[in-house]
RNA sequence: UCCCCGAUAGCUCAAUAGGUAGAGCGAGCGGCUGUUAACCGCUAGGUCGUAGGUUCGAGCCCUACUCGGGGAGCCA
């Protein structure tokens, strides 16, 4: 191998003319009897390598003919630009030299089931779409760091063997410390408040752990959360913060990852829509929206139209299984089996969503002030709106002990979330936390938790407590929103879920 | 914890009324000078998830279990 004249494919356009070596991994290949198409992935993007029979020695000819899917490998040759192409340029060949064979990949470039592609998930990360997501990934967390590296914010790192209890007590992962039990971190957000205190402006970032009996599509486990925590702020400032983390974050993924995000076939409109300022509401009001007129239209007309959409798939099924009766050629059978494959799975979601829909409906209208939010409802508010909704204010009896209560009415805390648009439902939940020392200790009591293992908790709001806040953003669900994907555990390299660790 | 669906070749799926298992992809071989999940021909590849039951006969029907997917609830 030689690392002479190496370049990468995403730098192809700065390399037309002279001869240049890439070094990767045969994703697909073409033959035929005198040319191939090698498609070469090195980590960097996808290069179609043109092998022509006379332009290199016989015996390589045959040799590149029988490499296997993913077998890495070294190709030297001239680099021109190409229309035809994936990302407009090709290499003609000149030399190249297998690195390590690779024979039977398992994943190939045909589709597989989601149990196949988790169990072989250390693979699948090299195929196109996890790949794209991956890059998504990187640019989402650069840019949350980015922001708040560049607004005056100090990283501080909080443990992850945590004595505290920060959300809910029943959803701990407890581990075995020597003996003593302590358990994985929820969130940093206490150690992150006496940080604060020290630096003014400060934030963590770091997995967090959750025993929640959730399987669904937006819980992991192991999850990756951001937490910046101010000093002397209110809930204004923490909106108008969340708001410029998010919008940054959107912008960033916008210019960094344009062809990415085609890939993988996310909202771009959408994704440009965010920009501040974002919808504002309190639970209240969205209490009345879940409750009032314009949630039963809003449900009605999904219900509409979903049965319309299932209509039209069914009569396309129809129309299909009458095509396959006839005669026909062994590919065009072949076609129509696959469509009608994808038209079933489909129309399986569809009806699942037509028999939520009046769930939901009775949920949402049946709401009654005091409970938190469901899945169901955020879903809702979030699909009436076209960007970003925060919905301040929560009962304080729903939400956790740290919150501050509103001084102005004091059935309410000072919280916040930001629901992200088109249904994809929670990414941030914040609040301004209690600073005052007596009142933080009663709701610590009622709480039932043990007031001596807050003892330091307690301390800031005796030594120089000053109203302050943060919140806490889930990685995972914002790729997700980004990007347009439905399940979470895409958004992980490699998930935790609840009933299920693969790899 | 509950509800629904599924398990057939390495992978994705077929198998009409219960009658002795098929296709595509992948693998191997051959053909093809511009392919785009290439195409065409040939070959190999199966204890139909496990255990029991009904039947002359079970991939198909019944029971239990295991595993997977989706949803509900609960929650970020």
């Amino acid at each position: 191998m030689t690392t002479e004249n190496a370049v990468y494919i995403n730098e192809l356009k700065d390399h037309v003319g002279p001869e240049v070596t890439l070094h990767g991994w045969l994703y697909n290949s073409r033959a035929s009897g005198k040319i191939q198409f090698l498609i070469v992935r090195d980590g960097t993007g996808l290069c179609q390598c043109i092998v022509e029979k006379g332009k290199v020695p016989d015996e390589l000819f045959e040799q590149l003919k029988r490499l296997g899917q993913e077998s890495s490998l070294s190709v030297t040759g001239t680099i021109r630009a190409e229309e035809r192409s994936v990302g407009g340029y090709e290499m003609a060949v000149t030399n190249a030299q297998a690195v390590a064979p690779a024979e039977g990949y398992p994943i190939t470039p045909k589709p597989h089931g989601v149990e196949f592609l988790m169990r072989h998930r250390h693979l699948h990360l090299r195929s196109q779409r996890q790949w794209a997501i991956g890059k998504v990934r990187h640019t989402v967390i650069d840019a949350i760091r980015r922001y708040f590296n560049d607004n005056g914010f100090v990283l501080v790192d909080t443990p992850i063997f945590t004595t505290i209890v920060g959300e809910d007590q029943t959803s701990l992962f407890e581990v075995d410390y020597f003996g003593r039990p302590l358990h994985l971190t929820q969130t940093g957000q206490l150690y992150l408040e006496s940080a604060a205190m020290a630096y003014g402006r400060v934030y963590c970032f770091g997995p967090t752990f959750r025993a929640e009996k959730s399987k669904t599509r937006r819980h992991l486990t192991e999850f990756w959360m951001v937490e910046p925590e101010v000093a002397f702020i209110d809930l204004d400032g923490l909106l108008l913060l969340a708001e410029g983390l998010v919008s940054s974050i959107a912008q960033r993924v916008l210019t960094d990852n344009r062809s990415e995000l085609q890939t993988l076939g996310a909202d771009i409109p959408a994704l440009e829509r965010v920009v501040p300022p974002f919808h504002r509401l309190t639970y209240t009001e969205a209490v009345e929206i879940l409750k009032g007129p314009k949630t039963r239209e809003f449900l009605a007309r999904e219900r509409d139209e979903l049965q319309q959409q299932k209509q039209q798939m069914e009569g396309r099924i129809a129309e299909l299984e009458k095509q396959q009766a006839g005669q026909l050629k062994q590919w065009q059978q072949d076609k129509i089996a696959a469509e009608l494959i994808d038209l079933r799975g489909e129309l399986e979601e569809i009806n699942t969503r037509i028999e939520n829909n009046p769930k939901h409906d009775q949920l949402a209208a049946e709401f009654r002030w005091g409970k938190d939010l469901g899945g169901s409802d955020e879903t809702i508010i979030s699909m009436m709106h076209d960007k970003p909704v925060f919905v301040t204010h929560y009962p304080r009896e729903a939400k956790a002990f740290y919150m501050k209560t509103d001084r102005q009415n004091e059935q309410v805390v000072q919280n916040f979330d930001l629901l992200a648009s088109a249904g994809f439902g929670e990414v941030i939940g914040g609040s301004v936390r209690e600073d005052d020392y007596d009142r933080l200790l009663a709701r610590i009591k009622a709480e039932g938790l043990n007031p001596e293992t807050y003892d330091w908790y307690l301390d800031l709001r005796k030594y120089g407590s000053v109203p302050h806040g943060g919140f806490g953003l889930g990685v995972e669900r914002t790729v997700a929103w980004v990007i347009g994907e439905r399940h979470i555990r895409q958004c992980i390299p490699f998930p935790r879920m609840m009933d299920k660790v693969y790899i």
